[in-house]
DNA sequence: CCTACCGATCGGTAGG
DNA sequence: CCTACCGATCGGTAGG
């Protein structure tokens, strides 16, 4: 009974409702969420604008749905928990290529949809969507205490938001030099470069 | 004559322009440009919708002044001018001190009028501020090189755009925090240790 | 610079 | 899930 089984694992709508996440994501990115209208989303999910309220209350639960799907959040944790080594240094290395990648595929998806909650809700649902993902953070975060022996003195929230700031200050740079005239040039492993100055700022110097 | 030389440094209709852009600017700042009317930016400024077209050509015409008037530049550009300092790290550590007065004035102004620019225009309106703004970056740029014989051998532009990502990575990361539950621990000089990172990762070691 | 208006479109709903 | 509609508001303009 094939059918009786697709309708447990994929109940009646349930279809629907993923091809308007999926159209409004890409609407959102477009333009906003207040250039963004429900009519264009339907249209883009290839039903008529009641038919939305059947899986959304409102426009701006679509978008905390959109949000809670799309978050650099399930991107960046399956590269925390894959990335191994003994070092600090080989740990980070090794993280830095496994987001690479992800970087590369999902380039223009990581910020935009952050950015929108900024300017267009004033960061309203922040705090519950921290709540719900820094727990996932704190064994990466741990890693840099438990080799605190291979780091200079520093304090180590300072050296945790370095790390983080550098990923950050590097997506946001790609982004812009992206849409600038100049760009970026591409025989140069931009990202390598951050994190080498990443990594001599913050190890111990060989003895 | 003041009342000719007042016509003559200050037109007519100026002060409406500017209560205009101002206006519009914290408009912009807390909804959006797609989120912010016409009559929200007229009533602000204390007249008719139809008032503004005498001053701007259409609404985007509102946002390119308001963006060329309130980016990150016309706060950057003077501290990099001010700063001194015989060894690149004096002048950075003196550049990291004007700019830090700088954003505890400006704090959630330096960010989000880009946000808006990336978010709702995807950009469309960097390659000109861009070509206009570049330019005055050229000599900071250039003090990299100067100073190349205290750097350890990294290429020039991983270094320049390692600092640049230091700062924009310390700003959008400050404005998370600032939204988050958790927040950012008052008595950590967090901008001080950036940069401490990114020194130690540029210079070359004491020898 | 305001009044009064234009057509278009908005988010959302009733009723089937 | 669609049709047809609601009141509200949008960007923009004519005419004074």
């Amino acid at each position: 009974m094939p059918t009786i089984t697709d309708r447990v694992t994929r109940p009646r709508g349930e279809d629907t409702r993923r091809r308007l996440i999926e159209a409004a994501h890409a609407q959102f990115l477009a333009q906003g969420y207040h250039g963004t209208s429900m009519r264009h989303i339907a249209q883009a999910a290839g039903l008529a604008v009641g038919g939305i309220y059947n899986h959304f209350a409102n426009k701006e639960d679509v978008f905390v749905e959109v949000l809670d799907e799309y978050h650099p959040y399930h991107v960046i944790v399956p590269a925390l928990e894959a990335a191994q080594g003994e070092r600090l240094e080989d740990f980070l290395l090794q993280l830095m290529r496994l987001i690479r990648t992800a970087i590369q595929d999902q380039r223009d998806q990581l910020l935009p949809l952050i950015f929108i909650e900024m300017v267009e809700f004033r960061g309203r649902h922040i705090p519950a969507l921290a709540a719900r993902i820094l727990p996932a953070f704190e064994p990466f975060l741990a890693r840099f205490s438990e080799h605190q022996a291979e780091l200079r003195p520093l304090a180590l929230p300072v050296v945790q938001r370095a790390f983080v700031g550098m990923l950050v200050g590097h997506l946001v740079t790609d982004f812009i030099l992206q849409k600038s005239p100049i760009g970026a040039d591409p025989s140069i492993d931009w990202l390598a470069g951050a994190l080498d100055v990443f990594l001599h700022g913050i190890l111990k110097d060989p003895a």
